[in-house]
DNA sequence: CACGGAAATAATTTCGAAAACCTGTCCACC
DNA sequence: GGTGGACAGGTTTTCGAAATTATTTCCGTG
């Protein structure tokens, strides 16, 4: 994501919190628009409060807290509007990174989108776990292949980009909890993306993407979770 | 930009340091690339180390300064491959809103561009400043016109974006001292920028704001200021 | 002379407490 | 009864110093 330190084996207790935070915001641990008060935090994660503010400084310049100047940081609100515009901005631009990558994509992107897909079909399967350690969590592979999808975009800032808007969605997703879904269409759904990427058929893979986005946002919002 | 407190007339020290560093960095007193020490910064700003850090840790999240956990901060490099990959990121993203702005945009989005252009050519003229109190340098109300073009997009989000990389791109100006080309050409593109824009002329309003764009990296590369 | 390792130096990161600020309550006063 | 101003409690923001980590210097060895 835009502005993450390089992931070098180094960590501070401030990134530490960053993921922490990150990782509740997403899953919904900590519910949209509630107040993030510093001290309950500090034993929430065990962390002084010059590293949570440092995190919490980070998480408010990419949109995932608001920060009101002397009253502190709460959860960025969820609502039916603001996921519409996040849909829409998304399908937005990923269809430019995507018809981008389609036309510049080389023979190493498509081994890669290749590879992105196979993991995350992997995963799906639960005999999966006592044979292959593949590392990460299914929405680890899941967020892998999206990106794969539009690597070869030639626009590291546009990629960034979508990265945030995935995270926002994923959020949005984890609200409603809508984990039954998931299992049963979601790989053909990705199997046919990745098919027409292969063929290098933009109009298809695009209008299959943007349907991907739209579906999962219809169920979320009829899910009536949010205001 | 995107996750900035409402700007009430509150200030913290916090959000002080982050407006001057990110204008010396725009700006170009803070060099490409270099170091920035906590210490040093500090004197600087006249500000204790804990507000800067927060400063820095907003800006490292919107590309501005980079983060190497325990190695402390230093400004992004400016090379010209980015300012390519910017450019282009940039003329897609604007031409996505301008598109919409133009499909979208009412009568008082119409008035907003025309007013945004107006206040934006009174500034170039010089007895302005005598007679009328417009706030704000030429930079920003240049940076006004450009957003209000596309501020009908229906997508804060998408306007964000826009705006960090007209930011980005504000910084690679300013490193190469274009000034004097700024006043010769930039009004006459403006104008007929406004014009295609009120003509709901999409195509040629997108045509006339990807030249302007592509006519000022090539002036910045042109400069030889840059890796 | 080059190379590696240990001490010294300099920088960043973190902590704990002080200062500044916001919010709600209570009481005097109109 | 309603209004406004001072007080109290809780929260955020900031500071100064301690702890941790990187970087440089210096010295002995091959």
């Amino acid at each position: 994501m835009a502005g993450t330190a390089s992931s070098n084996g180094r960590e501070t207790l401030a990134s530490i919190a960053y993921q922490k935070l990150l990782d509740d915001i997403v899953g919904g641990q900590l519910q949209p628009g509630s107040k993030l008060r510093l001290h309950a935090l500090t034993e929430r994660y065990k962390v002084g409060n010059s590293p949570l503010r440092e995190a919490l400084n980070r998480l408010s310049a990419n949109g995932m807290v608001q920060r009101e100047e002397n009253r502190g940081f709460r959860v960025s609100p969820a609502s039916s509007e603001e996921l519409s515009e996040l849909i829409r901005t998304r399908c937005w631009l990923e269809e430019l990174a995507l018809r981008e990558s389609i036309r510049r994509g080389d023979v190493v992107w498509e081994e890669s989108v290749l590879l992105a897909f196979h993991r995350l079909s992997r995963k799906n399967r639960l005999f999966d776990e006592q044979f292959i350690q593949f590392d990460g969590t299914w929405e680890d592979l899941h967020r892998a292949f999206h990106l794969s999808l539009l690597s070869a975009c030639n626009s590291k800032i546009l990629l960034d980009f979508c990265s945030q808007l995935h995270e926002q969605t994923l959020r949005y997703r984890n609200l409603s909890s809508m984990k039954a879904y998931r299992e049963r269409h979601e790989l053909d759904e990705h199997r046919a993306i990745r098919d027409a990427v292969m063929d290098r058929d933009a109009d298809k893979a695009v209008e299959l993407l943007r349907a991907h986005y739209r579906v999962t946002g219809e169920i979320v919002l009829a899910s009536g979770k949010l205001t």
